[in-house]
DNA sequence: TACCGCATGTAACGGGTTACATGATTGC
DNA sequence: GCAATCATGTAACCCGTTACATGCGGTA
């Protein structure tokens, strides 16, 4: 059985309020960038479905000098679906490292060339770290009810506490390579 | 530009051996299941392709009572892709975690509700660190030469790390919303 | 008798990204 | 004059899983 998450996400921001395509992109890029994206190749064919099934409704704004906007509200079946979907367990999630992919096949190439494999990986997620901090702070402007923030906070230190462990196992790991170098 | 890691993560394992298909799979929910697998789906068509590019070749054993092994073995060219790919750098892995978008809309459904979707989210990476330990003997049997092990023991630091990391969260995530809960 | 392991493979489907098409306004 | 922002949407891909088809031999 497979469901689809994008689907989930897209009623999940059209729980917050009335929105556009348009501007669910723009909202999961700036509060939930560090956990979650969505492709107008996946929302605006969702938008349709979730429409067409009773789950939203569509009214256009008409704008002077801009495109028309295509706002979706939930309906009561929405706003359901979404609560049903919330209260089912999650599943396993397997990560699919690359890194650790490469790394199994270590011995292929020289252990400094593995060293700049893992140092690089270390980069990537010592900046996500930084950027966490920006997020946290926009996300704490954006909550508009009380109620959104400690969840919200929830997420970010969630990608601080992974963040930190991936940058431990760098240093490890690297520590590690570099004894056998000797 | 997209690569495909299926194509690499196969190109990998025949690099340590003459393989069929079916061992391909085996091998990788021997050794790897912490943190790759792959579907006969995408290995057959694949093993197709890199005998069809001269990545490998094919030969194949007749057994008596049993299907026929088509065993490919890899070229010298089919090294050096593999020699290439493992110098590349690594992308940015975004982790589209479930339970992170769920709980993103946490104030839909009660504190309770929340707090039991985390409590099976912690269970599950529980469950993967006591998997761990087994993975981990299977390896120390498994390796033919000594130059795989401390690289395959990596991958399971990698494992022990992050999963202690999400077990963490969740204890805190958990003893946050209980505060809430009086 | 029925299922599990061995062993190959394909077809259908669903998920997801990227590139493209359209077109007005605003700012550099 | 050029790029960016606003705003909608589609088509072509690629990636990946699941289900199915085939068929022998051993075990419970």
């Amino acid at each position: 059985m497979k469901i689809n998450k994008s689907r989930y996400a897209i009623l999940g921001l059209l729980s917050m309020g009335p929105m556009s395509g348009y501007d669910i992109k723009k909202k999961f890029e700036k509060i939930a960038s560090n956990f979650w994206n969505e492709s107008y190749g996946q929302i605006y064919p969702i938008l349709k479905r979730l429409n067409a099934e009773g789950l939203a409704v569509k009214t256009i704004e008409k704008q002077i000098g801009k495109p028309d906007r295509h706002v979706y509200e939930l309906t009561r079946q929405g706003h359901e679906k979404l609560m049903e979907w919330l209260k089912e367990p999650v599943d396993r999630h397997i990560g699919r490292h690359e890194i650790l992919l490469k790394l199994f096949f270590g011995p292929m190439i020289s252990v400094n060339d593995n060293i700049k494999q893992i140092q690089q990986f270390q980069k990537i997620y010592e900046k996500e770290l930084t950027d966490l901090k920006t997020i946290k702070e926009t996300i704490k402007m954006d909550h508009n009810d009380q109620s959104h923030l400690p969840y919200w906070l929830m997420t970010i230190r969630f990608g601080e506490l992974v963040n930190k462990a991936l940058i431990q196992w760098s240093r490890e790991s690297c520590a590690l390579l570099e004894k056998m170098n000797d």
